[in-house]
RNA sequence: CGGGGCGUGGCUCAGUCUGGUAGAGCACCGCGUUCGGGACGCGGGGGCCGGAGGUUCGAAUCCUCUCGCCCCGACCA
């Protein structure tokens, strides 16, 4: 491709609502435009990148045994009401009607559409397992679209989805799709890390997310220094400490005065105590009534194992009434001591001695307090996992924590939706049963933006050699000189017969803002035709990500290339 | 949905408080000089100042309403 030719409209600066890094790149290496709000145009270089992505991800899924259908991207609202998720979806779901009034929505995932495919054409166990996906545009009205490809409403999505007689197929395709996921990920060119993951309100058993890691990623997640765990941070559990014999020469509750003394830092401070010896009480409003939970003061609670400790559909944190209805105080001086309420607590609040927790009385604390014998709760691993806490797997790892941005996510669904939906088949002995299912997506947008957020510097994008728009890109320094510009076209051209895809920076252009925007595009191999190496029959090969310039004969230009991006591949 | 902010040539922004002929840099077009890391000079094109209503002799500027966008929070494969 010419550059001259080519609708590439690199910018000096970034557009003032670019959020995060791979969105200033994109556009300024002129890949997206935005539309609307979360809605974006993808020029030739997106299309380009993006096309990699799928090019890969189809690659692979095929290999893997799935086979590519399409769905539409308007769906009926007869399937969302059937398995109930119309009314559960809420406002992400963008709700449309058609001019004789009925009821559709652009679909911001499959499930039902699938399963209804799937009903209708599968009856019997010999069809089975089978795994159906897709590359489509989805929509999801997201209350705050954000970070350009990463979170926009409109995305593309590789979806897919599997069906089977029984578990054990189930979760062998599990397996499957997480070692196809992982081929995928490596084919990119991508650091990541597959996780164990929340499954959300999609349902479901379990569930891995797999993750670019990079520091501007949306996601915490926790992985241990020995072994192969690793977690979202939404659902690392951490290792339960051992049993401490009860110290016998623990003090009785004390009650003392914190006037005003409301948040662990303030307590701790007034009362000289470390924050890891308060005991910090939540009160919680949840479909299971007001649940009372404890954490020790460094701490933090993490709703989603609250949530499933206690088998709650939501909890949200009480309102000032309910806590003063719960604790005769107002907020800021809950503690458990006394309490009738439900009590669950953190295992690290078991074995503290002495400690300080509210007296449920204004501007009181008691000191003191032991667990066990002050108070009673049900314990449970509740707190967020954080840095240097104990890995849950084996027995001396330390976890550490690292940001990610999800890019893939694989369920193992079970029967919610082919029960719901009744999608069964006949087995064996002739008997009608619902099909297991799975289900595996890819954002593919939010994988390209992903690398670049793992792959850039100031200058601009450093693309990993299996996503970037061309393989190389050719530089004449000069194109009013003849012979520079006779023997650029001569390498492009024996570039393109070898199979590579390059790109000519044929402007007419000072070298240096040609030299500006390659580092901004970030194609991995450049070749500078310059006049006074052409004298020697020579041309410079450089490489973006490490600046290394070589000069190398205009005839083996070709070999050098495909050698180099061999490698790149390989080496990541 | 709550709080905050912003809409002025394609892009980044000044001008708004204190009303009086719409500006700069970049980008674009022409000519000349320059030519290996975002050159320079001269000349030029391009803006219903987000939209509607109001106040005023006069509104980018003041008032009201509206639309869009961004940030923080809550929410979220």
């Amino acid at each position: 491709m010419r550059f001259s030719r080519m609708l590439l409209p690199t910018l000096k600066e970034s557009p003032a609502d670019a959020d995060v890094v791979s969105l200033k790149l994109m556009m300024r290496a002129g890949m997206i435009r935005k539309v609307a709000a979360g809605i974006y145009n993808l020029l030739p270089m997106g299309v380009r990148v993006v096309g990699r992505v799928e090019t890969i991800v189809r690659e692979e899924m095929n290999k893997a045994g799935a086979q590519e259908v399409r769905m539409p991207v308007v769906v009926p609202s007869e399937l969302w009401k059937e398995s109930g998720r119309w009314d559960a979806y809420g406002k992400e779901l963008l709700r449309l009607r058609d001019r004789h009034d009925r009821e559709f929505c652009l679909g911001p995932t499959h499930e039902e559409v699938i399963t209804d495919m799937v009903r209708r054409e599968v009856r019997s166990y010999r069809e089975l397992p089978m795994n159906l996906y897709q590359i489509q545009t989805k929509f999801r009205d997201e209350i705050r679209p954000r970070f350009g490809l990463m979170r926009g409403r409109e995305f593309t999505m590789k979806d897919a989805y599997s069906f089977h007689a029984d578990d054990e197929s189930a979760d062998k395709e599990y397996r499957n799709m997480f070692e196809a996921y992982c081929r995928i990920f490596e084919r990119c060119g991508l650091e990541f890390r597959p996780v164990e993951a929340d499954t959300g309100n999609i349902g479901g058993n379990f569930s891995h997310e797999f993750m670019v890691l990079a520091d501007t990623g949306e996601d915490a997640i926790a992985a241990c220094n020995a072994c192969s765990y690793a977690a979202n941070v939404e659902r690392a559990e951490v290792r339960r400490p051992p049993s401490q014999p009860a110290t016998e020469q623990a003090k009785m509750p004390e009650k003392v005065s914190t006037p005003g003394k409301k948040s662990v830092e303030e307590v701790s401070a007034f009362l000289k105590v470390a924050p890891k010896r308060l005991i910090k009480t939540l009160i919680y409003e949840t479909d299971k009534g007001v649940v009372v939970a404890l954490v020790a003061g460094d701490d933090e609670l993490n709703e989603i194992k609250f949530k499933r400790a206690i088998g709650a559909g939501f909890v949200v944190l009480a309102s000032e009434g309910i806590v003063v209805e719960t604790t005769n105080a107002p907020s800021g001086f809950a503690g458990p001591v006394g309490l009738k309420t439900r009590i669950v607590a953190d295992f690290n609040v078991r074995w503290l001695t002495d400690a300080v927790t509210g007296a449920n009385e204004a501007n009181s604390h008691l000191i003191n307090v032991n667990a066990g014998r002050d108070f009673e709760a049900e314990y449970f691993d509740l707190k967020t996992a954080r840095d240097g806490d104990a890995c849950p797997r084996c027995a001396s790892g330390v976890l550490s924590i690292r940001r990610g941005i999800e890019v893939g996510h694989i369920f193992k669904l079970g029967t919610k939706y082919s029960k719901a939906m009744n999608t069964t088949f006949l087995d064996e002995a002739g008997k009608e049963r619902p099909m297991i299912m799975g289900c595996y997506g890819i954002g593919i947008g939010r994988t390209a933006a992903a690398a670049i957020e793992q792959n850039h510097d100031q200058y601009g994008i450093i693309w990993p050699a299996p996503l970037s728009p061309f393989d190389c890109e050719v530089t004449p320094v000069n194109v009013r000189d003849e012979n520079t510009l006779k023997a650029a076209f001569g390498i492009y051209d024996s570039l393109k017969e070898a199979g590579l895809d390059a790109l000519i920076d044929d402007r007419d252009e000072r070298a240096g803002v040609k030299f500006k925007d390659a580092d901004l595009i970030g194609i991995p191999v450049r070749i500078i035709v310059g006049e006074k190496n052409l004298k020697d029959g020579l041309v410079e090969l450089k490489l973006r990500k490490t600046g290394e310039v070589r000069l190398i004969k205009v005839q083996e230009v070709v070999q050098e290339v495909k050698a180099l991006l061999e490698k790149t591949t390989k080496g990541g």
